[in-house]
DNA sequence: TTTATTTACTGAACACTGTTTATTAAGTTT
DNA sequence: AAACTTAATAAACAGTGTTCAGTAAATAAA
């Protein structure tokens, strides 16, 4: 049936347009800030259209979540080139602090924001690939690490990444007075730090 | 002027009575799920009779903010018992992850909200205090620690520590499949191995 | 080709939100 | 007792996410 093919593929492009628009306004505005009124029109449909194509302004949230994490995971592969694992490590940690600082809202809506934890409980699209990526590079040198198990080393460099990357995205870190011209190295300095404390 | 006085006196307990039950409200609800007109009914006054009190809601924000940085100091002064300046350490860290556990929506509005950072760029009602409790129970033992500057290794821990809370209250932290009767332990744990770490 | 049916879309509404303003009622001063 | 000041509110405005009855076009059946 070629009229069902063609239709499903119309589906699937409307999705794509509505998802398209939605990670822009996203991006550039901030998930909060964004209505659906505003992307309906942004692409000329009317509100209820996007009803149509997507359960309710969460699962947009969790569409765009999933595709940032697509983004963050070919980030990995494109920085991770070294074969030493602890190269690797630095790498990959790298990677992901410069993520956070060249897309502020991406991490905000992915790591940061309230929301659609609901879905299924479990799956959760490419967080998982993104994770994996962390604890294979930690399993190819946890023996150079003064951790045994690899979840556990995921939490202590993770962790501190992470709470390094919201404090400043969630302006917290004003409170150490570092100057706002040295906070990027400064956060960059302490992960570093990081890796040294935690090699065997 | 006696009647000035009360005046004054009866404005008071009013944004008392107001700020009361917006923080009841945000602890049980949350901040985005208390309305102004939530506050009001509990109150029993008209919402609009609130901004006669405070300018937005983002002002019942900053008062509480203000209200649970006391809360989480006083939480500091009564944990922190230690004279050991690494045992102080400790105590401080288990203190502040302690605070996260128990009182997940204040932690939440006091550091993971985007909100009223726009007051006046600079002051931010006793977080400056509770900041300088660890900055200064790091002074004490700096000299036993890896690190020289006082900031950065607040860098460190603070990190690490907020890292870990948000990453359970915003629930990314089931990515590492670590199950839930553990992860408090397990962050508990990866603390610990920090200052363990961070130690000369 | 004409009729029937399915599909895609939308205008208008609902129930909420934060916030402002004109009006009323009470308290205070003259 | 009259004039003035203050405190509180009802009602409105502009926005939000979401739903639903109704319309017009595309497809299927006659």
């Amino acid at each position: 049936m070629g009229i069902t093919d063609r239709k499903e593929r119309e589906k699937q492009e409307m999705r794509k347009l509505i998802i398209s628009a939605a990670m822009e306004m996203f991006i550039t505005e901030g998930f909060d800030k964004t209505s659906i009124r505003n992307i309906a029109d942004k692409i000329e449909y009317s509100p209820a259209t996007i009803y149509l194509y997507y359960k309710d302004k969460d699962e947009l949230l969790y569409e765009v979540q999933g595709q940032a994490f697509m983004e963050i995971y070919n980030a990995f592969v494109r920085d991770v080139t070294a074969t030493d694992p602890m190269d690797r490590l630095q790498q990959l940690l790298h990677s992901y602090v410069n993520f956070g600082f060249e897309h502020p809202d991406l991490y905000d809506l992915m790591f940061i924001l309230r929301s659609p934890m609901n879905a299924t409980e479990n799956d959760w699209p490419n967080c998982d690939e993104a994770y994996h990526f962390l604890t294979k590079t930690l399993e190819e040198c946890i023996d150079q690490l003064r951790f045994t198990d690899v979840n556990l080393a995921a939490l202590s460099i993770w962790g501190l990444g992470h709470g390094l990357i919201s404090l400043y995205i969630r302006e917290r870190i004003k409170v150490t007075k570092i100057p706002d011209d040295q906070i990027r190295t400064a956060i960059k300095a302490t992960v570093d730090e990081q890796l040294r404390l935690i090699k065997r």
